[in-house]
DNA sequence: TACTTCCACAACTAGAAGTTGTTTCCGGTG
DNA sequence: CACCGGAAACAACTTCTAGTTGTGGAAGTA
């Protein structure tokens, strides 16, 4: 018993014809005429007394034609249930002040019809958010997962570039620097707090360095943000690196300077990971946000290769 | 959208696994795999969360999971409103006197759990009979229709004969006669009140006074058996035909004679119509005791030819 | 590592379920 | 009474779905 063939009796019982239901399905009157048979097949019972001037329901077909109508409409409220855009899009970010989520911010503000929440999962690397995408406890989740690390089901989109900045206090010899070069960090001492190793942050900035030869000190103890800003602006030789839309501070409380990097600019690779085949509105919406929207990067950037091409 | 594919997903969050479902359902892991695939390509949504221990239902699937379980309830009443057998069985007759009507009341006695109801349809003639049983006004209908006039989607079991008595009164030249033969009888005058041309029974006593060359007067006002019992045991010359089994009279009433026919002996045949392929279990049982249980005839006997044999 | 469990994928097959073309039935009409 | 037109069923064919068996990969377990 499927619900077209519930459809299909209704709209025979409605119209009075197998032809003018036919007309109503898109299908043709022989297609009807089967529907119907194999539904009194299924039935056991006679739903419909055939004439020559069409069809009315029988006494049984008296009887059924309202349990049809209530089954379709239970199975409308399932469907709707589920129904994907029915509830808010729910995306995973690493935390609420990189620069995807001040995107996802901004695409709120300029959709206020789209309902979203931006939820922190506590995973330990992307692979985990991976699965946590592909269990349905989160929509989407921006990470940097390596392209052949993209478990089946999984549809990852690079969709942000962010890139970075170096971020030194006012005594740092490069404090007045227009832009640097990541070449021109080689001697210089960078410090990130707060990357725990294994996860695809750790695997960036080791890539980094590698490529350009960089000192990066990725562990040591966080005391979260404000106490990093109060270390470099009294360091002279510590540096750390941002990505541009983060707002991980606001430099002018602590007189900070935010030093762009060039030849080339290194972006972090904020990828989207969602199910494929995935049909929300909110993430379709969101993902053309990003894409047409989002900060357009130089032609000379470098990002990990191990990440999928922008 | 079909009902299989509910209770398959419902089968696999209740158990936890495929397989299990599987075995429940009676199908193949990989069938209940499919349909649980197309099951959330339909839906736009992933309903399960596959784990190599198992399978559960994912934020969305448990949203729908209790809706698959109204829907499946809603079906199995829509099913069980239309069951065969659900309602009493409604058996017409042409009236509750002739023998047709006894032999339900009979079964109706030693079955009293088999619920039916006896109605007496105003149709004309058995071929409207046959209609009012194809659209379902009426489960069955005793008719004495010709085998070549049984329309498409009827069937018809001649299940009972009823042998013809000849009824007089005491001053009749044949009352105190053990038994009659149909050829005996050319020279008396036989009237059967009440039949209305265009009858399936007008066509009976038609071909039987053909055969015989009795001299049938059909016609007249029919004031009801009671009347006609009163004129009957009036007359010395009036007879009237009736079946063993019918109750139009009762004869120690009037002090009227019943004559059985003999050599051969002429049968009323009355054969039940109803829907090919109906399943309602009253209809399977009433069948089966009429044609057990019914009365039995002797050899000699004679029918229409049009009627379809015994 | 080997082994088990669980689910998905691949290839195949049978049977629904659709299509077009034709037939039958019935009521209305000249 | 023959004829016509509308309505549904039947027939033959095609397509594709839903099942089957066999196999493979991922994850937990001894």
């Amino acid at each position: 018993m499927d619900a077209e063939a519930l459809r299909t009796f209704v709209a025979v019982a409605e119209t009075g014809q197998f032809q003018a239901a036919a007309d109503e399905l898109g299908i043709s009157q022989q297609a009807v005429s089967k529907r119907i048979a194999a539904l009194e097949r299924h039935l056991g019972v006679m739903l419909l007394v055939r004439t020559s001037r069409g069809s009315r329901p029988s006494p049984d077909g008296q009887v059924f034609l309202p349990h049809a109508k209530k089954i379709l409409a239970v199975v409308e409220q399932a469907e709707q249930a589920v129904r994907p855009g029915n509830r808010p899009l729910r995306v995973d970010v690493l935390n609420r002040r990189i620069s995807p989520a001040q995107a996802v911010h901004r695409f709120y503000r300029s959709h206020p019809e789209m309902e979203l929440d931006v939820v922190t999962l506590s995973t330990e690397n992307a692979a985990q958010a991976a699965r946590a995408v592909l269990e349905g406890t989160v929509d989407a989740s921006f990470r940097a997962l390596p392209a052949d690390q993209v478990p089946a089901g999984i549809s990852a989109e690079r969709l942000m570039d962010a890139p970075l900045e170096l971020l030194v206090g006012s005594g740092h010899p490069l404090a007045d620097a227009p832009h640097v070069s990541p070449a021109e960090l080689a001697g210089h001492r960078i410090w990130i707090p707060g990357i725990m190793p294994g996860t695809e942050w750790a695997a960036f900035y080791r890539t980094l360095s590698e490529a350009f030869g960089l000192s990066i000190d990725a562990l040591g103890p966080d005391f979260g943000p404000e106490a990093l800003m109060d270390t470099l602006a009294e360091s002279d030789s510590l540096a750390t690196l941002v990505g541009r839309g983060d707002r991980y501070l606001w430099p002018q409380a602590h007189d900070l300077r935010r030093i762009p990097l060039r030849d080339p600019t290194p972006v972090y690779p904020h990828v989207l990971l969602f199910r494929s085949g995935d049909q929300h509105p909110v993430l379709t919406a969101l993902r053309d946000y990003l894409r047409t929207a989002g900060p357009r990067t130089s032609q000379d950037v470098w990002a990990p290769e191990w990440v999928e091409a922008a």
